[in-house]
RNA sequence: GCGAGCGUAGUGUAGUGGUUAUCACCCCACGUUGCCAACGUGGGAACCCGGGUUCAAAUCCCGGCGCUCGCACCA
């Protein structure tokens, strides 16, 4: 679990020095928690957004949308990240150090983390609890801890509040109906959303891995919790995952399972959960993150959001232990009614058909309004309402029913009239439930360049190379004249321009001053995969030599020949690198 | 937020009150060079910010910002 802090210093100079990663606003001095993605970075970043984005795409029944990230109060009061749900924080006056509220209590009282600010002081005046860093019991008032950075929509007065997004996912539940529009009312569907989200961290530490501004890329599935559908693809394979289910988590060694036996055993409890785990290592893998350190960790009862029914964190190994990067949580029909109720708008929902519509033959009390109105004033409509979910209509009057609130009322001659109904239902409307995989993508950004940065040793230096998988490589290729003369970089300029030509494919050049090894050197250090050097036979009969990153053969090959080879993909599969 | 340590070119560093601020890598130009961080010549580039003490501060003191670690926090 130790973090190793001498390979993150290399890779932090590294990143820094060839313009990857590195902190923000250095120039004032730095700001804690925000980073730069500078040239290489930024491209790095770019492509695991795209891989990440095709990846859900392909599946046919997901599309990306994008929302703001200025959210308002209300959807975030909704979603519970504002209001009574907020954990509290008292600080200690003498030694200034900060405790939560609820932890404070948490041996004295019961459910302290649902009590008021009010409450909580009392609480802790009541108890004398004592300062766990001085052990004095000298508390400031308890406020409510809010890591959303706040804002107000327009510059004056006092404009209508809304913070930065913690996450992207309640676009994706706001935006359901247009959703659910546009596939048509047919569930299975998702949304995924790439973007960035805020949280204003009290201490952000360990470089890219906490941040107060982050790229994350959130998948919400919706899904009928009564169709049960079989996935042949979790059983059709044969991949194992390491897992550390919930079951033994004191064990630190993980199970290494195929995910249907995970189901078949009830570890994993949904099988759109053991699906999104399995695409999950797919995508990993495909990026360059080394599987053997790629493991899924079950959360305990206790440590999982009251809401949810599973959640895995997907965990990824490297120089600072094993960190979460993809949290892949059932969140039930929590958050769509969350906002169902605090919209009240009826358009969360999904209709379902019933494979047989059920006739409907009753006898029912209906309420004469008329009279129901005058007589309980107030109360009518809850009246009304209880007297709707009578699920046994009495045979006569009077009858007595009960209110939500528990009161009983008696209901008497004259306040309804039976009615006989005669209907067919053909389905109902219903929450649907979700699954949201979420991904920190700078994390995964880190362990790929992470597992990538390999050190190795040549004529007793320091030899650095960047093992990028190709898909997240910054450059397809780099193009360099082998001398600065013969008509060498006007050769490499022409097959440079030849690769812009073509759509998608991004070379680099670099042609002058520095000897060739040194500039092989630098396209190893930033990971590009292949070096297409111009020497003196390229002059002569127009063919070029290509070497590859990872092992540093070199084969020959002319050069429309190349460009084909490169453009399609196929370069690295010729039978050439056999020879 | 608390505590401890630290902050010198793009990177890694030397420098305990007076230096033209050390060294290496690096970057650029020119020349040389027949393929893996070559060589020559020339050039570029730094004391985190602000205040104080002092004749004099990169160096001592205070504050801020940042980094690392421990505690707390991570909804």
């Amino acid at each position: 679990m130790s973090v190793d802090e001498e390979r993150v210093r290399t890779l932090m100079s590294t990143l820094k020095r060839r313009g990857i990663v590195y902190p923000a606003f250095e120039l004032y001095g730095g700001v804690a928690g925000l980073f730069d993605y500078g040239p290489i970075g930024a491209r790095i970043l770019r492509l695991v957004n795209e891989m990440w984005l095709n990846h859900w795409l392909k599946k046919g029944n997901i599309v990306e949308i994008d929302s703001p990230t200025i959210t308002p109060n209300e959807v975030l009061e909704a979603s519970g990240h504002v209001g009574a749900f907020n954990d509290h924080a008292v600080q200690c006056a003498s030694c200034n150090s900060v405790s939560r509220a609820d932890h404070l209590l948490e041996n004295f009282v019961s459910n302290p983390d649902s009590l008021s600010s009010t409450e909580l002081d009392n609480a802790i005046h009541a108890n004398n609890i004592v300062c766990p860093s001085c052990g004095k019991s000298n508390w400031n008032n308890a406020e409510p801890m809010n890591l959303m950075f706040p804002t107000r929509l327009g510059p004056v007065g006092d404009g209508r509040m809304a913070f930065l997004r913690p996450e992207t996912a309640q676009g994706m539940f706001t935006n359901f109906g247009p959703l659910y529009r546009h596939f048509r009312q047919r569930l299975p569907f998702g949304a995924v959303q790439l973007g960035k989200g805020y949280r204003n961290e009290i201490s952000p530490r360990q470089g890219m891995i906490r941040q107060r501004e982050f790229n994350m890329a959130e998948l919400e599935y919706f899904i009928d919790p009564e169709d049960s559908e079989t996935l042949d693809v979790i059983f059709d394979s044969e991949i194992e995952l390491h897992l550390l289910p919930e079951s033994d988590s004191q064990s630190t060694s993980t199970t290494q399972m195929s995910m249907s036996s995970a189901i078949e055993s009830g570890i994993v409890r949904h099988p759109i959960v053991g699906k999104f785990m399995m695409d999950t290592h797919e995508l990993l893998t495909t990026l360059g993150i080394d599987s053997a350190r790629i493991r899924f960790r079950q959360h305990e009862n206790n440590e999982m959001a009251h809401y949810a029914s599973d959640c895995w964190d997907c965990e990824i190994h490297g120089s600072y232990g094993w960190i979460e990067c993809v949290g892949i949580a059932h969140r039930g029909c929590y958050d769509l009614d969350a906002h169902a109720s605090a919209s009240s708008s009826g358009e969360l929902m999904a209709w379902r058909e019933y494979e047989k519509p059920i006739e409907v033959d009753e006898i029912r009390w209906i309420p004469i309004q008329a009279n129901i109105g005058p007589i309980f004033r107030q109360d009518a409509a809850a009246v009304i309402q209880s007297l709707e979910q009578i699920e046994d209509s009495p045979d006569s009057l009077p009858f007595d029913i009960t209110l939500m609130d528990g009161r009983k009322v008696s209901i008497k001659d004259g306040m309804v009239e039976s009615r006989r109904i005669q209907k067919t239902v053909n389905g109902e409307w219903f929450t649907p439930h979700v699954i949201e995989p979420a991904f920190g993508i700078d994390r995964i950004v880190w362990h790929i360049l992470d597992h990538a940065f390999d050190r190795t040793e040549k004529d007793g230096e320091n030899y650095d190379v960047l093992r990028l998988n190709e898909c997240v490589s910054p450059y397809h290729a780099v193009v360099l004249p082998l001398f600065n003369k013969e008509g060498m970089p006007e050769i490499a300029k022409d097959v440079f321009n030849r690769l812009c030509a073509h759509h998608g494919i991004v070379p680099s050049i670099d042609a002058f001053g520095k000897s060739i090894g040194r500039r092989y050197a630098r396209a190893d250090e930033i990971g590009i995969p292949w070096a297409i050097t111009i020497d003196h036979q390229s002059v002569e009969d127009g063919s070029v030599t290509i070497r590859r990153r990872d092992d540093q053969k070199q084969i020959r090959m002319q050069i429309d020949e190349l460009i084909d080879s490169l453009c399609s993909g196929n370069l690295a599969h010729s039978t050439k690198w056999n020879m």
